[in-house]
RNA sequence: UCGAUAGUGUACACGUA
């Protein structure tokens, strides 16, 4: 059973849950009996779908052949309900679950706040996680986080703040994903040398910033133009861990933005020495930045050759290949270049 | 490790002024 769940709940998060389920079906014709995690991964598919009746279904089934439904279960539901039904509609099952004397932990209460955020319901998600202590359950630090990040998302740095000093106020302890939340966010509404100060803050105190948070100070410096400054936070950070294609690419950025193409180049090349795979978006980059240099055939080439590699071109991409000719005088080449993307029905907005 | 959840990089267009 175990090994049918493994498979099942893999087909299920890869868009295959018809074939999960013939495997249910499969695992009961064999005289096996479905355990509680695979009626929770039956669930979490069936909500995938939005058929939230079947789920429902689902939950009451397994409750008549006496498989008690866990807090994984029920967070699993709820988070469905409140995707397709809306947030208001989990809650309030929630509550009736936890009336009803079900597992309702912080898992569940985690689905319903997150999706109050996502629907931006900020003051719903708060009265929630202010609720759920009273009902005897801690919020954890991804509560806070869902929570946090929503009001960063609406500008309001401040109360996200807030958050943040209540949630270690109650003991939970922060972590890089929550402080960089806010950090970007700092940046991100023009106060990046208070963000840079935080960074620095939690470093000194021992929390550990990975590869994220050193890219919010990476990014907001050069942004700023003080590419040095990045270099050296960049260069910190290559002393601890292993920078990924994200870091270099903001990087490259940093110095296109500047128009310093040598040391891009050489950014792009270090890149590729330590074996990172360049995505779409730095090419991009780069070629925005030869583009806009004075290079945009070189731009054109090298997008070219970027998709000869098996990168896909995305709509950044052919923006540029089409500046890029422009730029270079080649106008005829670019109205064929767009041309040639309409017809293969390519959404050139 | 048989089941759930949070943060970062590119162009353009758009909307408000």
């Amino acid at each position: 059973v175990k090994s049918c769940n493994y498979l099942m709940n893999h087909l299920t998060v890869n868009g295959k849950f018809d074939m999960a389920i013939s495997i249910y079906h499969q695992l009961k014709k064999g005289g096996w009996s479905p355990n509680v995690f695979t009626y929770t991964i039956l669930i979490k598919g069936y909500c995938g779908q939005k058929k939230l009746v079947e789920a429902l279904d689902l939950l009451k089934e397994m409750i008549e052949l006496g498989i008690t439904p866990d807090d994984f279960t029920y967070a699993t539901f709820i988070e469905g309900l409140c995707l397709h039904g809306g947030s208001d509609q989990g809650y309030m099952f929630l509550q009736q679950c936890r009336e009803e004397g079900s597992p309702i932990s912080t898992f569940c209460y985690n689905a319903v706040i997150r999706r109050f955020c996502d629907e931006m319901k900020l003051q719903n998600a708060e009265d929630v996680l202010h609720d759920m202590g009273r009902h005897g359950v801690r919020p954890d630090s991804y509560c806070y986080s869902s929570l946090i990040r929503g009001y960063c998302k609406t500008g309001d740095v401040q109360k996200a703040q807030a958050l943040h000093d209540e949630m270690v106020s109650e003991g939970i302890k922060t972590n890089c994903f929550v402080v960089s939340s806010i950090i970007d966010s700092l940046c991100k509404t023009g106060l990046a040398e208070g963000a840079i100060d935080m960074f620095q803050e939690f470093k000194d105190s021992g929390l550990f910033l990975d590869q994220v948070a050193y890219n919010n100070v990476i990014d907001a410096l050069c942004k700023m133009g003080k590419v040095e400054a990045a270099l050296k936070f960049f260069n910190e950070m290559k002393s601890r861990m292993v920078p990924d294609t994200k870091n270099y690419t903001t990087l490259l950025n940093g110095y296109c933005l500047q128009g310093k193409l040598e040391d891009a180049l050489s950014v792009f090349e270090e890149m590729l020495e330590m074996g990172l795979e360049p995505d779409s978006i730095t090419y991009n980059v780069l070629a925005a930045g030869l583009s806009r240099n004075g290079f945009p055939l070189d731009a054109v080439r090298l997008l070219n050759d970027m998709e000869n590699k098996g990168v896909k071109a995305d709509s950044s991409t052919h923006s540029n290949i089409i500046k890029g000719l422009c730029g270079g005088g080649k106008v005829m080449e670019a109205k064929a270049f767009f041309d040639g993307l309409e017809e293969k029905g390519i959404d050139t907005n």
